[in-house]
RNA sequence: GCGGGUGUGGCGGAAUUGGCAGACGCACUAGCCUUAGGAGCUAGCGCUUUAGCGUGCAGGUUCAAGUCCUGUCACCCGCACCA
């Protein structure tokens, strides 16, 4: 037990320095130097914290504390992103209304977050279910109203059977919900919706200037989905004209046939015309009943029925072309029609393979008889009239300028993004400040009426009717029209999660201001966020939502920077012992009060932080903390052999200087493994000397700081260094000062090692070489044998190569 | 199918970007200490043994390859009929 410390004690003692100081409230003081570091706040779930959610938090926890050592002016806050369903259906089975469940699991979390000694400004604590921050996310959605963002429409919409409650596309995760894994299916709804459409290219093109981890930024631009091309009008024999998307206008001489989406308003239009109109309804029928799930599963066999009655013209050549149906037309992408190609085109291909349509190559430098010939980037086209002989890009330019002039086609970018399904039929979210008057249609309410409190009600059950729990609340659902003061009625539909935190960075830098959402001067000087480290789970779905609302706020003038977030990494997973995912149906999880119980918060951040690679899921060993702790306890055995001198002994100058260096830079990089395995070698170094020196051990003690925080403030308290570690100063380092003078170089002959020797670290090449021939394993090797070359890579190794 | 990534001891993982593979830690082995512990200290620890072989596999470039090139296999993640 000799080098033991009382990990307990010391924590809580600090803890509650800290927070009667108010040691890492953020300044207001404009002028300093700012650092403003983000962590994804929590949902308050009644399990309580996760060893997950310590991972990311003490990171840029690690990152923050250095900043303020550094000079920075800091702000790394938390709060509560509380509303939403496992809360409510946990409030519905026990009979405890959401709020108070909020309550006291937001107390629960706290207690959890202040046992790890994290250095989060509290006096900015928010919670996305208080009214004086909701109101906020009200007036948001009011000023999205009223540019025209947000609307009411009627359409087919993702139904979780489960939640009993509508999902955005990005909350449907392989046809299935994304929370609950339950079965989607569609149902006409009518919903708000919010035009992230109109952001798309504008939330593509911001992430030319951020600083976000590539896997980020490519998974948001495929969600995005941009793509050029060109939108072409078909005639056809019954008169009506319809419009086709292709970015692929250059193979417009070798479309055979067209095919519409089974859901394309035309057909029924078409419908005396199309003599087997039954069998075209019966397939239209089979593909509704089809979940998404079904429907990108069996994406196997093509299936389609063609219309019999109805064919489109070519306008290149004048052919009449058959027009199919088929499910592999979707009706939400470009405009449900697709004029087919299937010489360079493997879905056309495959589908006219299937139905005997003619293959004609367009494009030469395949055989299109064995496979569609997709690459444009050399082929040349033939059989195409005036397009013969131009490349595929020439051909495109030419065919566009055609089309373009003779009105029969224009240039079109497409996105695969989708509006914003923006309502939500549950009890536990913001109620959507809207009023619907027979006469006036949706008002909005004035923002003098501001926050809409969420009324409290008996039941607040999902109701198999699609229906939010608060429709039954007549009293509150009947209002008068803020516009002409006849009889109307509230929206009862609530918003989704994610607007509470689509917005909550904003907050933090004024969280008690009662007149905006935050002062002017607050966001100048914050914003961006300059680190955001979150979940590659919100990759489409938060961090989309929070780009598009800062977006829109920054083009209304609420906010200055163009993008929220400077800077996006991500953490990976902890895993359960086995490998598997921590859940608790696979009895694995660990909880983290036990291990602060058992080690100590300090123990328990450098573990995660030494578990690998920050980015990469790694497996808990409830082994290897042991190797933390023992760590820690070395460390405050240090402070038994304590001796005086202020600067660092000569033998160990550069140890530390490389320390210094490397600890620096690995904070930087998110590399806190390869920092806490640099300081555990200084260690090491220095326990073989015996002793350390006081200046060395504040040196060492700063640098540890960052990952051991209590432990580190307990001992220099101890010493005597004076006044609080977290008022120093972060070490410098001196670039010249992190080499040694005497360097161990490896001797190879024909690469391969023969011998090591010590030698100077300035070394020229030809001394370098002369006295590692003298060396005798390496003269045995090389007696008698032509040297061919001799190489010296200063500081590494000699390679002599001989014949 | 497309896009991105990974592959190194018994385990977690390092490797200054072409320069001594296995840092640091866990586990393990032996010894020491001790009113015995889930404690501490010392030493060892990739595989075979004079010398070799080793970074998923097979080639290649180079004085030198975990790192670069070609092919191949396995696993993970994202998107998924987006025209």
């Amino acid at each position: 037990m000799k080098y033991n410390y009382d990990y307990a004690s010391i924590e809580k003692k600090w803890q509650d320095i800290w927070d009667e100081k108010q040691t890492f409230a953020a300044k207001t003081d404009y002028t300093l130097p700012k650092f403003y570091g983000l962590v994804e706040f929590p949902y308050p779930s009644a399990q309580g914290l996760h060893v997950g959610h310590p991972r990311s938090y003490t990171a840029i926890d690690i990152v923050a504390r250095k900043k303020r050592l550094q000079g920075y002016n800091v702000l790394y806050p938390m709060g509560w992103d509380a509303f939403g369903l496992p809360t409510e259906n946990f409030a519905i089975k026990n009979h405890i209304h959401p709020a108070v469940v909020t309550e006291s699991n937001i107390a629960n979390f706290k207690r959890q977050l202040k046992s790890l000694g994290f250095s989060f400004d509290w006096s900015r604590e928010i919670n996305t279910t208080d009214p004086s921050y909701y109101k906020w996310t009200q007036w948001i959605f009011l000023q999205l109203f009223k540019q025209g963002l947000a609307y009411k429409k009627k359409m087919s919409v993702n139904w979780c059977t489960s939640c009993k409650c509508v999902l955005a596309n990005e909350e449907v995760v392989n046809g299935v919900c994304e929370r609950c894994g339950s079965e989607v299916v569609h149902k006409e709804k009518s919903q708000w919706m919010l035009k992230i459409t109109e952001y798309a290219d504008k939330l593509l093109d911001g992430l030319d200037n951020v600083d976000f981890i590539e896997r980020v930024k490519t998974q948001q631009r495929n969600w995005i989905g941009r793509s050029y091309g060109t939108q072409v009008k078909f005639q056809t024999t019954v008169g009506d004209e319809f419009e086709i998307y292709t970015t692929r206008a250059d193979t417009l001489f070798g479309v055979t046939y067209m095919v519409m989406s089974p859901e394309h308003p035309l057909i029924e239009k078409w419908a005396k015309k199309i003599a087997n109109i039954e069998a075209v309804r019966a397939y239209r029928a089979e593909a509704a009943k089809k979940s998404d799930f079904e429907r990108t599963e069996l994406t196997k066999d093509k299936t389609g029925v063609c219309l019999d009655g109805v064919k489109a013209i070519n306008p290149v050549n004048g052919e009449e072309i058959p027009i199919f149906i088929s499910d592999y037309v979707l009706i939400s992408y470009g405009t449900g029609a697709i004029m087919a190609v299937p010489g360079h085109d493997t879905r056309d291909w495959e589908f006219a393979k299937k139905f005997g349509l003619p293959i004609i190559e367009v494009v030469a430098g395949g055989n299109v008889e064995e496979a569609a010939y997709t690459d444009c980037s050399e082929g040349v086209l033939v059989n195409s009239g005036f397009l013969t002989g131009k490349s595929v890009e020439d051909a495109k330019k030419a065919i566009q300028e055609w089309l373009t002039e003779r009105n029969i086609g224009y240039v079109k970018t497409n996105f695969k993004l989708r509006d914003w399904v923006f309502s939500r039929q549950r009890y536990w979210g913001e109620p959507i400040p809207m009023v619907y008057c027979e006469k006036c249609g949706y008002v909005p309410l004035d923002e003098s009426e501001l926050p809409l409190v969420l009324p409290n009600v008996d039941t607040y059950e999902p109701t198999d009717n699609g229906e939010s729990p608060l429709a039954n609340m007549t009293e509150w659902v009947n209002t008068t029209c803020p516009h002409c003061g006849g009889p109307a009625t509230r929206e009862t539909d609530t918003m989704p999660q994610w607007a509470g935190s689509s917005w909550y960075y904003l907050r933090y830098c004024d969280p008690h201001n009662d007149k905006e959402l935050a002062s002017k001067e607050a966001l100048e000087y914050w914003c961006p966020v300059d680190w955001y480290n979150g979940g590659m789970e919100h990759t489409t779905l938060h961090l989309l939502y929070s780009r598009f609302w800062h977006k829109f706020l920054y083009d209304i003038g609420a906010v200055t920077s163009p993008e929220p977030y400077a800077k996006r990494t991500s953490h990976g997973m902890i895993l359960g012992e086995n490998g598997e995912k921590m859940s608790k149906s696979r009895g694995n999880v660990v909880n983290p009060d036990e291990i602060v119980k058992d080690y100590g918060a300090d123990t328990m951040r450098v573990y995660e932080m030494f578990i690998g690679d920050f980015e990469k899921a790694a497996p808990w060993s409830q082994a290897s903390i042991k190797g933390s702790k023992r760590f820690l306890d070395k460390v405050w055995a240090l402070s038994e052999n304590v001796i005086d001198g202020e600067d660092y002994r000569s033998e160990l100058e550069a140890d530390f200087h490389r320390t210094i260096k490397k600890v620096t830079e690995d904070i930087e990089n998110l590399k806190m493994n390869t920092a806490i395995a640099a300081l555990m070698s200084l260690l090491n170094t220095i326990q073989a000397k015996g002793n350390i020196t006081k200046g060395e051990y504040k040196t060492y003690l700063i640098l540890l700081n960052p990952f051991a925080p209590h432990m580190t403030e307990e001992l220099w308290q101890l010493n005597d260094f004076g006044g609080m570690l977290n008022e120093t100063k972060w070490p410098e380092y001196d670039e010249s000062k992190c080499v040694d003078s005497a360097v161990e170089i490896a001797i190879q002959v024909n690469g391969k090692i023969k011998a090591r020797i010590n030698v100077p670290a300035e070394i020229s090449a030809d001394d370098a070489i002369s006295t590692a021939k003298e060396n005798e394993a390496v003269k045995n090797e090389i007696s008698g044998k032509n040297i061919i070359k001799e190489l010296y890579i200063p500081k590494r190794l000699v390679n002599i190569v001989v014949k």
